[in-house]
DNA sequence: CATTACTGTAGAACAATGTTCTATACTCAG
DNA sequence: CTGAGTATAGAACATTGTTCTACAGTAATG
C-alpha cells in the first residue's frame, strides 16, 4: 500500500472506490468486503464511502445497478431465432457471470447483511428480466417456445443459466468439462422447451 | 421471552439451540443470525453455543450436515425410471428446499462470513451428490440419459432444480404459477435430455 | 497573488458483533 | 449429603458499520 499524503481529486474517488470494492470482493469474497479494507485499497479515507456513496449499502447498490445494466446490455446484443435459438443468450449470460464474478455475487449469490436494493435498483433488475422476456417474445413470433407463456419461458431460461452458473461459482459443479457440459445442458433444454410438443 | 431462572438440562440445550437457530434464520434471515439472538431465543446463555457447538461456525456446520443428510434421504426414496423419469426426484428436491428454507439457505444460498464447511461436512455434501449420480446411473441402465456422462447428467438435474428454486427463494421468480411453471420446466428438461437424440 | 468556499482526511467515539475468560451457582451422580 | 461437572452471568477484547468534529489541502474568485 503506497502512502498518499495528499488528497485524492474528487472525480477520481468514486471510480477508485468502485474498482477497489470489486477487487476486494473478487479476492477476499464478502468477508473481506469492509469499509476500512475498501478505503485502504483505494488509498482513500473511510469517510469517502459515505460522501460518495451511501455507506456500505450504497456501494453495494452501485455494484448491483452496474451489474444489471451490463448484463442487460450483454443480453440485448443476442437474439433467439430458429437457427440460433437460445444458445447465444445462454452463453452471454454465463460469460457475464464468470467475467464479472463480483457483480454476479452481489446480484445473485450473496445476501449482504443489511443490504436491500432500493426501489429504483429493483427496477433496473426488473428491466433486465424484461429484456429476456422481449427476447422470448420475439422468438415466439417465429414459433419458438410456443408451448409456454412468455414470462414462464423466460423464467425457465433464467433458471437454466443461473442454476448451472451459480453451482459453478459455489464450486459444487462436478462436471469434468464445465464448458462442454453447459453446452450440452443448454442444447438439451432447448430441445425440450424451444419447439412445440403437441 | 419467558424468563428462565434455572439452568437448562444439558440434553436439551443442543436441540433447543438448533431449533432456535433455524427459527431465527427463517424469520430474520442471515442478518438476524447472531450468537446473542440465538441464545436469547433458546433461553440459554450465549456461552452454550461454544460449549455445545463450536461457536457460530460450528452451529452453521451442524445445520449444513443436517440439511445435506435430510436432502439425501429425500432423494433416496425417489427413483428415475421410464415412467417416472426425473419427475419425483426434481419434486423431492424442490419440496425439500421450500420446506427447509433455513437449511437450504446455509447449504446453497448464503455464504456466511467466516464459515467454511470442514472436510467431513464437505464429504456429507458430496455423498448427497453421489446419491443423485447413483439415481442417474440406474436410470441409464434402462436407457435414460444415455447421451451423457453420468456425472454430467446429474449436474444438469441439479442445475435445473437449483436454478429454479434459488431464484424462487431470492424472490426473483416472475412465473405466475410457480408450481405449474416448475412442472413445465422439469418436463421440458426431461424431454430434452432424458431420451436419446442421435 | 491572496482570500474564501469546498471537500477530502484523520481520528475519536458509539453500538453491535464474535469470541474468550473468570467466578459463581445450580444439578445430578456417587 | 457431598463433590464433580457444567450452565450461567458478566466483564473484556478486537473488529465491524456509522457518525461527528476538527483540520488541512484544493481550486476558483477577486
Amino acid at each position: 500500500m503506497a502512502s498518499r499524503t495528499q488528497r485524492t481529486p474528487s472525480q477520481m474517488i468514486q471510480p477508485e472506490l468502485m474498482a477497489a470494492a470489486l477487487q476486494i470482493l473478487s479476492e477476499s469474497g464478502p468477508e473481506g468486503f469492509t469499509i476500512r479494507a475498501i478505503a485502504r485499497r483505494a488509498e482513500v479515507a473511510p469517510m469517502a464511502i459515505y460522501n460518495h456513496f451511501d455507506g456500505k449499502d450504497g456501494l453495494l447498490e452501485a455494484i448491483w445497478i452496474e451489474g444489471f445494466t451490463m448484463l442487460r446490455r450483454e443480453l440485448e446484443v443476442t437474439s433467439i431465432n430458429p437457427n440460433n435459438k437460445l444458445f447465444d443468450t445462454a452463453h452471454a449470460y454465463r460469460r457475464f457471470a464468470l467475467t464479472h464474478r463480483s457483480h454476479y455475487t452481489v446480484m445473485f449469490m450473496h445476501r449482504f447483511i443489511g443490504f436491500t436494493p432500493s426501489a429504483s435498483a429493483a427496477a433496473v433488475a426488473l428491466e433486465t428480466f424484461q429484456t429476456l422476456v422481449r427476447l422470448v417474445k420475439s422468438a415466439q413470433s417465429v414459433g419458438i417456445f410456443s408451448d409456454y407463456d412468455t414470462v414462464d419461458a423466460a423464467q425457465m431460461l433464467w433458471s437454466t443459466c443461473h442454476g448451472f452458473v451459480s453451482l459453478e461459482m459455489l464450486d459444487i459443479n462436478f462436471a469434468a468439462d464445465r464448458d462442454e457440459t453447459f453446452i450440452d445442458f443448454v442444447r438439451g433444454v432447448e430441445r425440450g422447451i424451444a419447439n412445440s410438443h403437441e
